[in-house]
This record gives structure tokens, C-alpha cells and sequence, in this order.
RNA sequence: GGAGAGGUGGCUGAGCGGUCGAAAGCGGCGGUCUUGAAAACCGUUGAGGGUUUAUCCCCUCCCAGGGUUCGAAUCCCUGCUUCUCCGCCA
């Protein structure tokens, strides 16, 4: 959510801001809105001080032995109309809320201009894309004969679920090990386990409530409980409701979990394969910094993601998103984008987003800033490091051979029991 | 799933329906004392919002949501949650 006090100091500013990421903010139906709720709030507060004084004075000549039932007539009529304007006030602050929480964040100057993906701009490639004297396979037909079936995930599921068995299965657990690993060994992430289903708050808290309830999965008896899309949710939501101490910032936590989305919107996209599932491995770094920290932490960060990719030796480019392709509750997001020679493509496998206050704003996730004294929100941080389904694929289809076979990269093989080939 | 006891400020913990945003202690901050520190003593110390140049002033918040009342931290209802015991269970 944004600083509503922006709105009020500079209005213009924010509709300008707004317009970059192409989202049409009607400025002047939210004056009025403004202006009215101004209005009841006086008049609300007005009629609650009065209420206030009426009954201290009541309390007062009681206690001295007065006859009060003058003062009580007097204040007959105020219940009424308190009750009337209190609500009214109720009314148009839930509807400003709902108004706010739809608006998205404010870009970060150096989001470049455009309207979808066509516009994000390259910032650095990485590694050498293999080359085969052979046509390259991809994923799906390299797993057809090693335990790789959409077939079982669609009888026991439906489809876009996939099943792994024996070996595959094993690789996709040794990919996420060596993520967890680095990230807590190498870059000082704390381990987290969270729980993968969570309540709307929390949604609410990281932005994928109220606009994204299509994307998640619900549970049908528990209407209060969501599959979680990404431990993002869970883990950021550590915060939510937190006066942190200065010196425990920044706060830098790593968790592996599933992850659940519906695919609402995607349903002739990538129907082959596991690059999009209803269900897939992530492991995610987040990280709580001091708001002036947090434009080094989303490099360094986003550093922290690329080195998963560079010790499997997977050759990538990092993008950096364009206004337009930018997520909701983000300022600023680079993209990892790994080479996949099935399809003879980058496909994102990392995304890592600077939320900078608004999702603190949301979670009222604050610090306290020993300049002021004065609880302050907090900078969010996320970031795929990385995803593990698309990470297995990458690696099937980047270290393939002539035969359909796999070679297991150098940086797997201690997790693979003295397994070198798939 | 059943029975019981709780949820109050950064923490511990008081609070006959009226002057309670809330005693006391701890912690934090400022000061006195000290070469310095500790101890002791004095003072100060919640969050959000409205109005305002600023101060003043005002409003809201004692788990959440309803209700009773002129007036609710205090009474009633519902929910959530924590703890203890029983049952079930990986």
C-alpha cells in the first residue's frame, strides 16, 4: 500500500507515478472521496468529544451527589446521531481502504519505460550456451524414460502436476539442498520452515489479496486457509506486526517450499513440460533491511540468486523488468532468465524484487530508528533463489547428451550418492 | 474432539462501570553524583489519526468483532489465540 499522506501532499505526483506502469488512477473521484472523508471524520470526532465531556461531567456531579437526570435528558439525542455519523465514517474508510490496497506500487526511477516484456531491458548475460552436434531434446522427452510422468500427475491430480520418480526426483532434492546450503553457509541466510497454507492477512499483508485471489488456491473446508503461491507469504509475514531493533536488521531469512498457483490467467501458456505447474519446488530469499539499505540489499540479493546458476554452470541473462511487466507490489525487479535449448530460450527461473515500504506498509512491519526514536517501516526483499522444477529442467536440458543422457553437474554430484549419470 | 484457566504498554503485572491511556516494577532515554563506570537519586518514556506553519487541542486503540450504557480495560455474546488436563494421531 502507499503513503496516504503522498496522496494528500502531492496528488499529482502520485497520478504521474502511477501512469508509468500504466495504471489509470482517477485522481479526482479520489478527492472527492478525500474531501468527504475529511468532512465526517471532524464532524465524527466532533460529536464523540462532546459525548466525551457529557459523560465526564455526568461522572463528576454523580460523585459529588448531584441529581444528574438534567445532564442525563440533555445528552438523550447525541447516541443517535454519533451512531449515524460513526458509521457513515466506517463506511467511506472501508471503501478508501479497499480503493488504496488495489493501487500498486510506485516504480523506482530507474524502471525503464514499456508496456510488457518486449520492453525490459538486458543488463548482463552469463556463461556460454552449450552447443550440440545433435538436435537438443527437451526436458520432457530427455524424462519420458526416467521417472519423469505428466501422466501420473494428471490421473492422480490433473494436469499440470507432474510426478518424479527415482533419480529425478533425487536430483530435484540434491538442486534444492545445494540452494539451501549456499545461501546459509555463503550469504548468511537463516533457515526457515513455515506453514504452506495461510490466512488472508497474511495474503493481504505481501499484496496477493484483495487483486489476486484468482491465482490462489483455496481450502474448501476452511474457508479462512490458501495454499501459499510462493513462501514469500509465509516467511515475510514473520515481520507482520513487528517493531524490529535496529541492531537485528537486516533480518535475511532462506525457506524451501512448495509452491501453489492456479495459473489462472495462463491456460494455453507453456502447457507443455514442467515450466509451468499448479505445483513446483522454490526455495526463496527474503530479506527486512533498513529503508536506506535496501537499494544494495536487492543487488546483492539478486547476486545471491546468480550464483546458484553459476556453480551449476547454467549459462543466463539478468533482465531488468520495464514499468509494464513489473509485479504489483514491486518497485523494481530483476529477472534470471536461464537458457533452456529445448526451446532455444531464456525463461525466467528467478525473480528478485526491491517491494521497498509498501509491503511493510501493509504488514506494519517497523523498525525502530534510534535517529528518531520513532518506529519506522521497514524495506521487503525477495527473491528466487532459485526455482527448483525449472532449475531440474535446466539442468536436463543443458547437460544432455547424444544418447538422452544427463550428466549430473559437478556442484550436484555430493548430493547425488556417487551418482554421475542420469 | 472434550474440560478448565488466561489474553492489559518494549517486558512482568495491578486495575469497585465514571476523573484510566491505564498503578507498580523492570527495561529505555535525559540529568545529578563520579577522573570514568557502576550504584543511588531526580526526571522522562506507547501507537495510529484529525486540525495546525508550529504549539495547543481533539479522536481512536487494554486480542478481534458485535451488544448493553449518558459513560466499558471493567458487564453480555461470538470468534481468534495461548496454557493445562483428557481423547485421537504422524
Amino acid at each position: 500500500m502507499l503513503d496516504p499522506r503522498l496522496f494528500r501532499a502531492d496528488l499529482e505526483f502520485v497520478t504521474e507515478q502511477l501512469n508509468r506502469r500504466s495504471f489509470n488512477f482517477d485522481s479526482e473521484s479520489y478527492s472527492e472521496l478525500e474531501a468527504k472523508r475529511k468532512a465526517i471524520q471532524v464532524k465524527t470526532q466532533e460529536l464523540q468529544n462532546e459525548r466525551n465531556s457529557r459523560s465526564k461531567a455526568i461522572g463528576q456531579a454523580k460523585a459529588r451527589g448531584e441529581d444528574v437526570q438534567p445532564l442525563l435528558d440533555q445528552v438523550q439525542y447525541l447516541g443517535d446521531q454519533l451512531k449515524a455519523t460513526e458509521a457513515e465514517l466506517s463506511d467511506i474508510q472501508s471503501i478508501m481502504t479497499a480503493l488504496m490496497e488495489g493501487i500498486p506500487n510506485i516504480l523506482d526511477e530507474t524502471v525503464p519505460v514499456g508496456k510488457n516484456e518486449e520492453s525490459n531491458v538486458e543488463i548482463s548475460r552469463w556463461g556460454d550456451k552449450p552447443e550440440f552436434a545433435f538436435e537438443p531434446k527437451d526436458h520432457v522427452d530427455l524424462g519420458s524414460n526416467k521417472g519423469m510422468s505428466f501422466e501420473l500427475g494428471a490421473k492422480i491430480a490433473s494436469a499440470r502436476f507432474v510426478v518424479l520418480n527415482g533419480m529425478l526426483a533425487r536430483l530435484q532434492r540434491a538442486i534444492i539442498q545445494l540452494m539451501l546450503d549456499t545461501h546459509v553457509s555463503e550469504h548468511g541466510y537463516n533457515e526457515t520452515y513455515v506453514p504452506f497454507l495461510v490466512n488472508a492477512d497474511s495474503l493481504r499483508g505481501t499484496g496477493q489479496l484483495p487483486k489476486f485471489e484468482a491465482d490462489l488456491f483455496k481450502v474448501n473446508n476452511d474457508p479462512t486457509l490458501y495454499l501459499i503461491p510462493t513462501a514469500e507469504v509465509p516467511v515475510t509475514n514473520i515481520v507482520r506486526d513487528v517493531i524490529i531493533d535496529a541492531k537485528d536488521l537486516p533480518l535475511k531469512f532462506v525457506c524451501h517450499s512448495p509452491c501453489f498457483r492456479s495459473e489462472a490467467g495462463a491456460y494455453g501458456r507453456d502447457v507443455r513440460g514442467m515450466i509451468r505447474q499448479h505445483q513446483f519446488e522454490k526455495v526463496e530469499i527474503v530479506q527486512i533491511v533498513k529503508p536506506d539499505e535496501s537499494r544494495k540489499a536487492h543487488e546483492e540479493l539478486t547476486g545471491h540468486a546468480e550464483i546458484i546458476l553459476q556453480k551449476l554452470k547454467l549459462p543466463y541473462r539478468k533482465v531488468l523488468l520495464c514499468a509494464g511487466d513489473t509485479g504489483f507490489s514491486s518497485a523494481k525487479t530483476y529477472d534470471l532468465e536461464v537458457w533452456l535449448p529445448g526451446q532455444q530460450a531464456y525463461r525466467e527461473i528467478s525473480s528478485c524484487s526491491n517491494f521497498k515500504d509498501f509491503q511493510a506498509r501493509r504488514l506494519q512491519a517497523r523498525w525502530r530508528n534510534p535517529e528518531t526514536g520513532k518506529p519506522e517501516l521497514v524495506h521487503t526483499l525477495n527473491g528466487s533463489g532459485l526455482a527448483a522444477g525449472r532449475t531440474l529442467i535446466a539442468v536436463m536440458e543443458n547437460y544432455q547428451d547424444a544418447d538422452g543422457n544427463i550428466q549430473i553437474p559437478e556442484a550436484l554430484l555430493p548430493y547425488m550418492g556417487g551418482v554421475t549419470i542420469l
